[in-house]
DNA sequence: GCCGTTTTCGGCCCGACTGTTTTCAGTCG
């Protein structure tokens, strides 16, 4: 069972024991846990299984381990099927409509006897919802607008989806006078893999005239709601944007508190609370008196932290490592010399050789790799060994045109479905770079996916696993191997672990990435571009990668080229 | 239900907006 299942089971049983009206600590308590185990970078089945002491992860504790035992040997927990009988599972479905709570769900429940998003909605038409206390007609009309969002809007964003509209905001919000500074927070900021809503900060002037030339941006479907603090629409595609608006002196806290994660602000402000401090979107204040909130690095100075980067804001360990100030330097964007895998017209790509040169160069690159696809891949018209080495030649004649650049002739090669390589050997030494991936039987089992992963590893004639898990958000799971194993021996035999920049892929997912880092895998950026402007998805490879906790010094992208060509070299 | 230089009980992050009220509950982030 993966975590994200046994996650969704502890959010319903804290659902049901909200609409009980149990305990709220203890409800923010399983939620907590689901959350915990949602982020777990191990299969919680796997440590489980290796008779781990569950209880030492936090947030989980004797009984939740005892709970998680439960859901693995039969799928569920006497907790949960308790209180599926105690109340309708799907009152849990209501909650999740936007405005819709554990209160509201529950009254709809006693009072008109609905179960279901479907009877909710027909009790909106009929009218019957504004008969209830506390309700309206303007209630019934949020609700039945909530549906259709609900409906419409199943899941997150994509980040690169998520920049397009932000990047369109942008041309917007420089235009308006009254707004002196903006800047997005959320996960956007911390650049996560998908974004769930928009959060930007306004400092203006005049708020009034800022929220008018705000509401006039032409991407604007619905607005949701506005105050004098806070503005919120949705756009056509139904991504919701909170605008909130802040003065100099809190904007610093304003970014650090709506920049998240409200795992990590709830630790920061654990911390402040230790030192008699309040610690809110405003500033840090003792008493009335505000110590800092103009900047970010003023509160964590306060605080006495180093500065955490916005990708490290996840509570996984980075409060430790700033309160001994020994947080990673992260990657960036201007230490990546080149990119390390691309296609072109030899297999899938739409450019030539010479284009994605050109546009490497254009991107002051020192080197560049072509992989194209082998054979195994049929829709890619994959190549052969004699395909190979031909393609190998006419790389290496564009090679010969520079001084300053080196064009790496490469393959990606299909790890076949019992490990072997989908090209000979002999075919793959006289190759520059060889990158390996999976891209056919993605449901073997576990242990089968880990010998396959192995055999390829072990080859000796591989210089990385292209996209390790294969997955593509919103449309494929992860392969299942056993990451431990599978790190181990990338470490032993100098495999490296390719980030994907792919804006579907980001792969490895960046949970993964700092297990192998720990695990002493060096790694490449490969953007997998099919065509010359994709070559800008590196940016997405850095994301993913600052968010592993990666240096400069664990990416091979960041070597010279004599640096490079020394580092893979085959003996 | 979790957690502990505040340690086995008694705490647990904080403020704004909406829709309905006329002082607030529920929801959200």
């Amino acid at each position: 069972m993966e975590n994200a299942q046994i996650a969704d089971i502890f959010n319903e049983i804290a659902d049901l024991l909200d609409i009980k009206q149990a305990n709220t600590f203890r409800v923010r308590s399983y939620r907590n846990a689901a959350r915990t185990i949602r982020d777990l970078p191990d299969r919680i089945e796997d440590l489980a299984e290796q008779d781990e002491d569950l209880s030492d992860i936090p947030n989980i504790g004797e009984s939740t381990a005892e709970k998680i035992h439960e859901i693995l040997d039969r799928g569920s927990c006497k907790r949960l099927d308790d209180l599926r009988k105690e109340t309708p599972a799907d009152l849990t479905q209501i909650m999740k409509i936007p405005s819709l709570g554990p209160r509201k769900a529950l009254q709809f429940h006693e009072q008109l006897g609905v179960d279901s998003i479907e009877e909710l909605k027909e009790a909106c038409e009929n009218h019957e919802v504004r008969e209830l206390e506390g309700m309206g007609a303007k209630t019934e009309e949020n609700i039945l607008e909530g549906i259709k969002t609900f409906e419409s809007t199943q899941g997150r964003a994509l980040y690169s989806d998520a920049e397009d509209r932000v990047e369109s905001l942008r041309r917007h919000l420089d235009d308006i006078d009254a707004i002196d500074e903006w800047e997005v927070a959320g996960s956007f900021r911390r650049c996560k893999e998908t974004v769930g809503d928009l959060d930007i900060l306004v400092r203006a002037g005049d708020r009034k005239k800022a929220t008018k030339r705000i509401l006039e941006y032409s991407g604007i479907a619905d607005v949701i709601g506005r105050g004098k603090e806070k503005v919120s629409v949705r756009l056509g595609d139904g991504l919701q944007v909170d605008f909130r608006f802040f003065e100099s002196g809190s904007f610093g806290a304003a970014l650090l508190y709506f920049t998240g994660s409200k795992a990590h602000g709830i630790a920061l402000r654990r911390r402040a609370q230790e030192r008699d401090w309040k610690l809110n979107e405003y500033g840090i204040f003792k008493g009335k008196k505000r110590l800092a909130g103009k900047t970010e690095e003023a509160l964590y100075h306060r605080l006495n932290l180093a500065y955490i980067p916005p990708e490290l804001r996840e509570d996984r360990g980075e409060m430790e490592a700033a309160d001994e100030d020994a947080l990673p330097e992260l990657v960036e964007l201007d230490d990546v010399r080149g990119d390390l895998q691309c296609h072109t017209t030899a297999s899938d790509g739409a450019d030539s050789i010479e284009d994605m040169a050109k546009a490497a160069r254009e991107r002051g690159y020192r080197f560049l790799a072509i992989t194209d696809h082998s054979k195994a891949v049929r829709v890619t018209q994959g190549l052969d060994d004699d395909a190979a080495r031909k393609h190998a030649d006419a790389i290496r004649k564009v090679d010969g045109t520079f001084d300053d650049f080196w064009l790496l002739a490469g393959v990606e090669v299909d790890i076949l479905k019992r490990g072997r390589l989908d090209l000979k050997e002999k075919a793959l030494s006289g190759l520059d770079w060889v990158i390996a991936s999976v891209h056919s039987y993605f449901s073997l089992s576990k242990k089968e996916m880990t010998d396959r992963l192995l055999a390829a590893v072990k080859t000796g004639v591989i210089h990385a696993i292209a996209h390790p898990t294969s997955r593509m958000m919103g449309k494929r799971e992860s392969i299942a191997f056993d990451r431990e194993k599978v790190f181990e021996a990338c470490r032993d035999h100098k495999v490296f672990l390719e980030i994907n920049g792919q804006p579907d892929r980001l792969d490895l997912p960046d949970t993964y990435c700092r297990q192998a880092l720990d695990a002493g895998v060096t790694f490449t950026f490969g953007t997998d571009a099919h065509k010359a402007t994709s070559l800008d998805f590196m940016r997405y490879c850095v994301n993913v990668a600052r968010r592993g906790w990666l240096e400069k010094t664990n990416v091979v992208n960041s070597l010279t080229r004599r640096q490079l060509k020394k580092r893979i070299k085959r003996d």
